[in-house]
Formats: structure tokens, C-alpha cells, sequence
DNA sequence: GTGTGTGAATGTTTTCACAGCG
DNA sequence: CGCTGTGAAAACATTCACACAC
């Protein structure tokens, strides 16, 4: 029953959250581990060990319901609700990602946007008025904010990530291109493409060199 | 020595190769795992085991000399050449990606873009004229592109896929929220700050509930 | 018969701990 | 001495294989 997760089941959640809205949309109403493992390519023995952490959601001889896994999983990991984020950094990666996000994100929320720039205050970004840094503990309490996006310059991220600690702040997406440090309690996720088309180069290297 | 080299040994050589530029740039000359474990947040241990699958690169005693170490890593994760990539799909997805890599990426660079809509041919996306999708082969092979690059909507990626995969594309970057399937020497990595937040948002509840 | 849930077995990754080099 | 490089041990993750429920 429940034990201490792996961390790398958590990550493989929002793959199986995907699938199965894939799969509810095509009105498909029952499916086995071994199908989700077909479509996934990993083996139908993880998928239903990794459910397994977390309850028993499937029937014997038949197979998982996908609304109620579906909704199990949006439960299980914290879906039910809204999440509502800040951005910091109004620059062109700051409007990038707003503008991106608005295609893709289902169940968060940019709910202010904020720069160090005053010159910037007042414009929109996206359908959000920026506002000076100034007034971001102001307003991480009376917007409740649970996520902080940092896209401001690599000489700022640190200060800005201290401010977002102090306010309480305990999740933060850092698309700019530098590590950080903050308290251990504080989950900081570095994004960067970069990385990724690094370990690509590797592999492509060693394609032409085997 | 030389044996089947873990992959998450290879996801951990960009975090090496960033530490390692930055102590370049602060003129540090020689570090030790001891100090690369303590600004990377993991054991001595664990890097000097990771190194050491690629080769020797320490002096007992010492440690690595840092300029030395960076040209190995570049070499060995092959960022000593150049990357060409294709963007595919140049709406507002594309124009953000193609923005957002001008100020992050070294070594990689986009050098095509194309669109499947007409109208849009000719038109500039930052400094890149756009093309129409059907004179992708012919730019692929003249170009010689190393890598392709997904933003159209997710209704067109398996087409995008199965084009890049036709004309030997070998490593795909999926900007868009869908999976895909393409021959498994095809390395494709989707890109989705959705998946991270939703992990995020897992340990978030869970604060709560604890 | 079919497919889940799960201990036990296997495989992989991390950590330990120390020989040996500078 | 100090710190690397590395077998061996420990921890962790995946896969197997089967009892049991439908």
C-alpha cells in the first residue's frame, strides 16, 4: 500500500494523465496496462506498479475505467484545483512564455506579471498589467500565489528568487539559464532547452562515430 | 574503463559543463569534486564516477583543472562542432522558440524555418525567411540539419514527424503537447512546461496535506 | 479466460571506502 | 597528506510470475 513514492513515478504521472485524456476523448471507456504500454512503449508490469502506489484503481479480467482513473490521477496529483502563478521578467522570453502558456496549460494560471523596469509598469502582457517588482509580496498574499516563473536576466535570478522565498513561495520555474539556491523546502525547476539539445548532440555524435 | 555508459550519466554532463564554464569564468584553474558536489547540490562521489566513465581527467591529490575538463566534456558530448536545426510550424509557438534560442543557445543554431501555410512564405521569422514545408527535403539535405524542431499545432506533428524522419532527421525537439512515434533510432524529446508544472503541483498538495 | 496487484528476482544507479598517486 | 579512480556494497527501480478476483 503507500510507501514512500519514487520521485520517478511522479514524473512518469503526468504521461499517464495525458494518455488517458487522449483515450476518454476517443471514448474508449475501459483500458489494460498492456494497451497503455503500447501506446506509452514501457512495459504494462511498471504502469501497474506504479498505479499500485497510489490505490487500487483496476478491475481483474477487465482492465483500468478511464474516467475514474483519469480522475483518481487529477486527485492524486493535485488537478482538482487551480494553481495560480506569477511572472517575473516582462522581456521577450517573459511575453514568450505568457504567450505560450496560454496554448498549453490547463489548471494554471498567470494571475500577475511583474518587472524591475518602471518604464514597463502599466502595459499588458498578454491580458496581464505589469506591475513593479515592488509590489510582489503585496501581491503573492492577497492573489495567493503558489508558483513563482522567473524569466529575467541570469544577473537577476537570484535576487529574484530570494524575494519569492520570503513571500512563502514554494515552487519556482527558472527558464533563465542559471542554477540558483533557495531553501531545500523550496522546489526550484530549472527549464532549458539548451540541456536538452545538449544530451541530442551526444547521441548524435556517437551515431556518427559507432 | 569504457563500458555501456548510463543515461543519466549523459543527463547530468550539461549541469557539469555549466558549473565547469562558470568557474572558468570566476578564473578558478583547478576544483575539486568535493566543491563541484557542494555548488551542484550532489556527492563527490557521484561525479567523480560519472567522469569516470569517459575517461581520467583528475590529479589525485588536487583535483580537475578546470580549463581541461571543459574542452573533454565538449568534446565528448560533441559541442566542439556546430548544430543545424529546422524550426517546423512558425506561428506564435515558433516565433517565441526562435526568439527565446537566439539569447540560450551556443552551438546550435536554426537555420531554416517553414510553414505549411502560403501566405505566410517569404515572411521573416527574427532573421530567417520562412519556407514552405514542401521544400523541406531539398533544404535538409543542402543544409545539412542535424536536428528538427516541432511547434505546429498537434493535429499536424505526426506528419511533421514522419517528413523529418523521411529525409534522416535522427533527433526531434516536440515543443508541441503531444506524443509521437517514429523509429527508435529517431531520438525525440518533448518539451512541455505543463509536465513540470504538474509535478510541481504533486509536491504542492502534498505540503498541504502532510 | 483475462488482467490486476504484488512479493520476489533481477537489473541499474548511487554510495561507500580505500588503494594508490601526486 | 589530499583527492582521484574504482571495485564492492547498499539502495533503488524495473521486470517477472503468479495468486486471486471478475
Amino acid at each position: 500500500m503507500s510507501q514512500q513514492i519514487p520521485e520517478v513515478v511522479i514524473f512518469r504521472l503526468p504521461t499517464y494523465l495525458y494518455i488517458l485524456n487522449l483515450l476518454d476523448e476517443e471514448n474508449v471507456e475501459i483500458v489494460s496496462s498492456q494497451e497503455l504500454g503500447a501506446r506509452l512503449q514501457m512495459t504494462p508490469a511498471q504502469i501497474r506498479k506504479d498505479l499500485s502506489y497510489f490505490g487500487k484503481f483496476g478491475k481483474q479480467g477487465k482492465g483500468y475505467n478511464v474516467k475514474l482513473l483519469l480522475s483518481e490521477l487529477r486527485r492524486i496529483m493535485g488537478l482538482e484545483r487551480e494553481w495560480n502563478m506569477v511572472l517575473i521578467g516582462t522581456g521577450r522570453l517573459g511575453k514568450a512564455i505568457l504567450d505560450y502558456s496560454r496554448m498549453t496549460l490547463k489548471g494554471f494560471k498567470y494571475v500577475a506579471a511583474f518587472d524591475i523596469d518602471p518604464a514597463l509598469v502599466g502595459e499588458m502582457a498578454g491580458d496581464i498589467a505589469i506591475q513593479h517588482i515592488s509590489e510582489l509580496p503585496q501581491t503573492i498574499k492577497t492573489k495567493s500565489i503558489d508558483i513563482g516563473v522567473l524569466a529575467v536576466p541570469p544577473s537577476q535570478v537570484q535576487q529574484a528568487v530570494n524575494q519569492l522565498v520570503d513571500c512563502g513561495v514554494k515552487a519556482i520555474l527558472n527558464y533563465a539559464p542559471v542554477a540558483t539556491q533557495a531553501p531545500k523546502d523550496v522546489r526550484i525547476r530549472k527549464v532549458d532547452p539548451g540541456l536538452v539539445l545538449q544530451t541530442m548532440a551526444y547521441h548524435l555524435q556517437s551515431l556518427g562515430t559507432a
